[in-house]
DNA sequence: GTAATTGCAAAGCTTTTGCAATTTA
DNA sequence: TAAATTGCAAAAGCTTTGCAATTAC
């Protein structure tokens, strides 16, 4: 999933029909440019500065656009609402219910994992959908 | 986390202080006869025969109750609403993508890679708060 | 010009909450 | 009787959608 720079998925759009906008330019910056994961919120912040105008439904149908491209993927958060990550490389996230730090993971960690699992039950696991949850170094000590 | 019958339920709550209500107990019997797992949805479709005017609000407040308790869980769902599950027995969920089935199977599979987690960033993982994604035996081939 | 995209407003769906009435212990 | 629980109604939070106006190609 090397989706690399903002041309590269311009391009990709535009070799799909779609059009290449001002929102779907900034939503993007702030995602190449920030951490590579973001809430909806976080990404309206990010973008606030260079583009105020874009409206939240237009922060949702992008992303969804994008996802299609598989430029973006989105994880389900324990509450609250979807992450949205870069398809620039493969890794798992691990949130931390306690102070709700992220940390990226190899995704080599989760290998045996899948294996075990599609030779033991025949069911192809798609494991970086969800944040994986739990403590984190600093908070399993506290 | 053996939960076994409704009366241990039951003087678990009494023990806390809580109150054995009708909608509890119409609840848990849902959930004890039933799959083990249902969403709020459906628990309510269970109840409906023998309770039907138990509130929406009551579902969650009680599920809440229950899960202080450690009677319950609940797990995420890719979209759509929380499965609430009874703590009877340690095992993870894997739900198709496709058909959206709900494969349940044995904790110790995901054993390996909790120690792994643990061990290479100090991060105690919290395996089953998520169904983990994926395709089943079957809709894997077809 | 035509199809894709946007903004806006409204609504959808799941879940939570304040409050008065009811019920359990 | 006192504290816990319920029903009801309203609202909160995230996300989706219909539609007319706009914009990219």
């Amino acid at each position: 999933m090397p989706a690399a720079g903002l041309e590269f998925v311009l391009d990709k759009i535009r070799a799909r029909g779609g059009r290449v906008t001002a929102p779907r330019v900034a939503i993007l910056e702030a995602l190449l440019d920030g951490p590579h994961h973001a809430t909806v919120e976080e990404l309206a912040q990010r973008v606030r500065m260079t583009a105020p105008d874009i409206h939240e439904a237009t922060f949702y149908r992008t992303l969804a656009a994008l996802e299609d491209l598989g430029v973006v993927y989105h994880l389900h958060a324990d509450h609250g609402p979807s992450v949205w990550h870069l398809a620039v490389e493969e890794h798992e996230h691990l949130v931390c219910r306690s102070c709700g730090a992220i940390t990226e993971v190899a995704a080599e960690d989760f290998d045996a994992l899948r294996v075990t699992i599609a030779s033991r039950y025949g069911f192809e696991l798609n494991t970086h959908h969800f944040l994986n949850q739990g403590l984190c170094r600093h908070c399993a000590r506290g």
